[in-house]
DNA sequence: CCTCCCGTTAGTCATCTGCCTAAGGCGATA
DNA sequence: TATCGCCTTAGGCAGATGACTAACGGGAGG
């Protein structure tokens, strides 16, 4: 009882907890969410099994914190990069650049298992639910001042609607490529990436 | 329940055998793969768990030809709403009823979770990739006829990009809706309705 | 009538699961 | 040096899991 009361604030700096929580990402990726058990996260954690009930409580609370500090820093990334003072076309394509290496380090798959996770556990939703909605304040702000920058009207630019279109893309594109799909999605960038050059070129003139 | 068919008609060799499959999609709409067991679906199914083994080998056997079951019942809709004779705006919208009807219906969640199955068992890759494949003709060939149909030129209307947007976009509809969220999905789809709708009386013109 | 055989049943098996705990160690402090 | 409190350990528990099988029953065909 007295020992499970661990829930609250993140175990400051403890280095074999957050290996936890490092080990829970790895096997996320690897195995998806249904292979995080608290045998195999010791192991891949190299720490004894009975740590997950002493710093986590229960597998739950493990997953719970492994969402927490992924999406803080998801967003936080996010947030700093679209924060930036750079041209518009500039954070597209860094955000892009983002995309494809997050694909590559498996960052996409640790974050699209723990959505999946999330449909299943109610407790998750919340969280997932901030994340959705902070990542899209950030980018309505940057529509916003991509509209601007490019002085394009609300009728041919209705913000609002684009930023639903990204965030949904957003997820597709990251289901697609791990599921090994890629039809496309070269041209239908290209495509956009051509209209933003454009945009660019006619605002510098 | 055990006296399942009644009717004079032979006992229908598949009947048990649908039931568990239709068990299991009941499971992945309630708890999501994980919560799929031999003993959860002979509960569900009514029937006796050793019946997994008789008829599919194995639980992964069995989620097997659910997904081909479902993804050729999904397919085979989506084919037939596509190639029929009717103008674009109008299999658009039916697209779109057909999207929120999969939603309330748990349909939507089905093949989620048999998507994030397919992430963590390389047998399921080849059918989840053939459907994206399927799918997406259908689609193209929607896309090229509805260009034909309203007198687009391929610049204005990259037919693959714009594919590959659709795609992309229904899947991250799907999932941000199982998250409980729909900001801007309303303001997308009005827009994307006005911008179809301004085309369809341009052509009766 | 009898026989055969498919579908079904109850039950077993080894293994794995999450959760929990008593006991030990180890470093910092007094 | 002795004490204290945080980490860590090995181990155990009850329950769940996937895979499998011997045995049965009832309908179809002889």
């Amino acid at each position: 009882m007295a020992t499970t009361s661990r829930t609250p604030a993140p175990p400051d700096r403890n280095a074999t907890a957050e290996a936890f929580l490092d080990a829970a990402e790895r096997l996320l990726v690897e195995d998806g969410y249904a292979g995080v058990t608290t045998r195999r996260l010791a192991a891949e954690a190299d720490a004894n099994q009975g740590l997950v009930h002493y710093y986590f409580g229960s597998i739950d609370g493990l997953l719970a914190q492994v969402v927490e500090r992924f999406t803080d820093r998801l967003v936080e990334r996010q947030r700093e990069m679209y924060g930036s003072d750079v041209p518009f076309i500039e954070k597209w394509r860094t955000a892009w650049r983002f995309q494809r290496e997050d694909l590559e380090a498996g960052y996409s798959k640790v974050w699209m298992e723990l959505q999946a996770l999330s449909w299943n556990r109610p407790n998750l939703k919340p969280t997932v639910e901030r994340v959705n909605a902070e990542w899209r304040d950030v980018l309505r702000q940057a529509f916003e001042r991509a509209a601007k920058e490019y002085g394009l009207a609300p009728e041919q630019f209705p913000v609002e609607a684009l930023v639903a279109l990204m965030m949904t893309f957003g997820q597709g594109y990251a289901i697609e490529r791990l599921e090994g799909i890629d039809s496309g999605h070269a041209a239908l960038l290209d495509w956009v990436d051509g209209w933003l050059e454009d945009l660019e070129s006619r605002r510098k003139r």
